[in-house]
DNA sequence: CAGTTCGTTCAATCTCGTTTGAACAGTTAG
DNA sequence: CTAACTGTTCAAACGAGATTGAACGAACTG
């Protein structure tokens, strides 16, 4: 069959590809997951530039990093010497990687600064370089971030588990 | 008080455009509001642009993007005919109604695209453009999506309601 | 050992969306 | 009415980052 691509297969790549982007990630990078999660065989890497219509490095930064992410595997396909990708089937799984990946770092590390934030705060207070006040708002303003934050804390491993 | 600018705002302001930066909005949008959020006063648009140091024009739109949002709000200091802003104190109703007016509607469409994909497929099907295998193979992985469509579906009101 | 075939890397290019300066319209003041 | 001031709009400039083509190195092939 010369695969020619279907609309559905069309749509949801587009899709892929417009989610990525969404999330700041290359769009590339959502289009070759979407073309592999909708193929029924492994592909190759040339394979997946002829059909999407994009050069062959995107197609190799795209493979490595959803490789990383464990969104793809490479898979061995016998009598043909090069790498031919397939989509892992749990996407709930990659969700998951994504993520602790991703997003809880930079989540703690949200956390970590207000800390700091409450810190250098005292440490102005101290200084005299705030009124009383106005540190008294910013205090305000500070402890209700750091109670959303917590709430934040609480509800994420939830989703988690949910999802 | 020449207000100026202390570590804690500089620092607060920084993430608040990373964030929005992150989100794919603005910088400056998270900017503005940001600096909103830990100001005693209401600033007027001025104000914002000097301390930002960004132009009018940028101030103006992203105020008008926050007021939209009902991020920040309109005050009337007596005595000055300019427009001044302050923020909104409650960031939990704000995060409600970007859920509810940009990311609600995003997840709806989808819902709704992958209901067409659906509907495609089975006509492809029958239009014999798909074989048997290929056809059970993709009708598997859009089940898969539309698994985690309705938990998602499922967990966001909760998210809702615990934030 | 040449000659291919693959995949990766990297500098150059291109694309997209933010940002800006300048012009504009509305309003107040003298 | 004119002048000053405020906020908005818009085309153009700009910058970040994705994409690409070309060159490279590695692995196979005959």
């Amino acid at each position: 069959m010369a695969t020619p691509l279907g609309r559905t297969r069309l749509e949801f790549i587009e899709v892929a590809g417009r989610v990525c982007q969404i999330v700041g990630l290359p769009r590339s990078v959502g289009q070759v997951y979407g073309l592999l999660y909708l193929s029924p065989r492994p592909l190759a890497l040339d394979d997946i530039a002829d059909q999407l219509s994009i050069s062959k490095a995107s197609v190799s930064t795209g493979t490595r990093q959803l490789a990383a992410w464990q969104a793809i595997r490479q898979v061995w396909v016998p009598g043909d010497r090069r790498d031919h990708f397939e989509a892992v089937g749990d996407l709930r799984e990659l969700l998951r990687s994504v993520y602790s990946g991703f997003f809880s770092p930079k989540y703690a590390k949200t956390g970590r600064k207000l800390e700091v934030l409450l810190s250098t705060l005292e440490a102005e207070r101290r200084e005299g370089s705030v009124s009383r006040d106005d540190h008294d708002f910013y205090k305000e303003r500070l402890a209700h971030l750091v109670q959303i934050q917590s709430r934040a804390s609480k509800l994420l491993p939830l989703m988690e588990k949910l999802l």
